[in-house]
DNA sequence: AAGAACAACATTGTTCAACAATAATGTGGA
DNA sequence: TCCACATTATTGTTGAACAATGTTGTTCTT
């Protein structure tokens, strides 16, 4: 047997595990995943990898070509317009019709402050993990579990983006600050400005990412 | 090796398969599905066998509970209730800023013409098939692939839940004359007023299947 | 007789080795 | 050079085996 896992399950444990790998850039996109040789240097066999491998395609990480193999995802610029598309479409009505004392709200208020606190580190890995719980628990304040899924899987995906843009510093910094002002409106009671305000945000975010995106397309 | 298989994959092919006697209700939900049995009846290895589980796992149509097998999903009224609200939150959004000339609009119009003959037969499953068809299109009028996705996983969970209460004439009979309008306002270039017929739509299918599952529920 | 401790039993979780099916690669001939 | 074909590597699937966990049934105690 294996090492003890933590919970249930050796292939999530290794998926997990190797999600790390591929959002922290170790695995580089487009690059393909051999069976043989991931099972062996995971230490597990092969049929436990291709569960691995469907866990982590379900969640966008992977792309997996039949006969052929599977491959980290490479985000492009229409993942981007379409992950942002999505994020408008959910967390601005989350928010909107938000109840201002929802449990969520201080998974939010948590978030927040663990980004200030990174940002003084300054940690910007740790800074960008506290944004991404932020807007997590922006649409866990729908208390609609099919949505969280769905959102969790969104993340993933910006996740990878993330990693594969670099310069974490100018992706999450800017928005610390406005977090914390769409937070005091929502606990205000004022759900809508705190969208408005939302709105505003993922405008800039998407604009900054795919201004990065473009120039590491031109290298 | 076993038959020939249409295109590729024997995991996906039996999930397909397993799918329908699911949806269909061969297999009564909360159900466990033993894997030993399973995979001798399907003639499938328990390996790929899993990969199948995973899939429908994937879809929520079946729930695992780990080390102690899988079950059929049973939706419950919270069930219904987080579907409509991700429907509204989805399809709506789609018509209203929806293109008439979309290709998917094409998908819309096909769909209302079976559903009109599948009436006159009749065969009412075949009505349903294509009433899903008509929201599945909406879904693709918004070209996002994430979004689509996710409302393939939607359908079958609905599927799953209208297999289970039986009466498919009540269940979807009373949509057809509506769908064919709402397509017409889309055609004429008034997504707003196609949107809002649409959201009327969702408010009474949603009323309808809760009380239909209410009446089962008293059992 | 009721309930708890404990011993079978069954089922899922994981591994391994093998072969089939398909894709990628290399080689020879026109 | 480029096509056809054999070779090789990789994925797809299987079956058997064992470990880990859950379930069931039995016995012992009170």
């Amino acid at each position: 047997m294996r090492a003890l896992d933590s919970a249930t399950g050796l292939a999530e444990h290794v998926a997990l595990a190797l999600r790390d790998r591929i959002i922290g850039g170790a695995l580089v996109p487009g690059q393909r995943l051999s069976e043989a040789k991931l099972a062996a240097e995971l230490d597990i066999s092969r049929n436990t990898l291709r569960e691995v491998f469907r866990l982590l395609t379900r969640d966008g990480l992977l792309r997996h070509e039949p006969n052929r193999g599977v491959f980290v995802a490479s985000p492009s610029m229409a993942t981007i317009l379409d992950i942002y598309r999505v994020r408008r479409l959910i967390e601005i009505p989350a928010l909107t019709q938000a109840w201002p004392k929802h449990a969520a709200v201080d998974r939010m208020e948590a978030a927040v402050r663990i980004a200030e606190i990174a940002q003084n580190k300054p940690d910007w890995r740790e800074v960008g993990s506290a944004n991404m719980e932020f807007h997590t628990a922006i649409v866990a304040l729908t208390d609609s579990p099919r949505l969280m899924d769905f959102f969790a899987r969104i993340v993933a995906e910006m996740r990878l983006a993330f990693g594969l843009l670099g310069s974490p510093e100018e992706l999450h910094a800017p928005y610390i600050g406005r977090n914390r002002e769409i937070l005091q409106l929502l606990q205000d009671g004022q759900g809508a400005k705190a969208a408005a305000l939302l709105d505003d945000y993922l405008t800039i975010s998407e604009r900054n990412l795919m201004s990065a995106f473009a120039r590491i397309s031109r290298d």
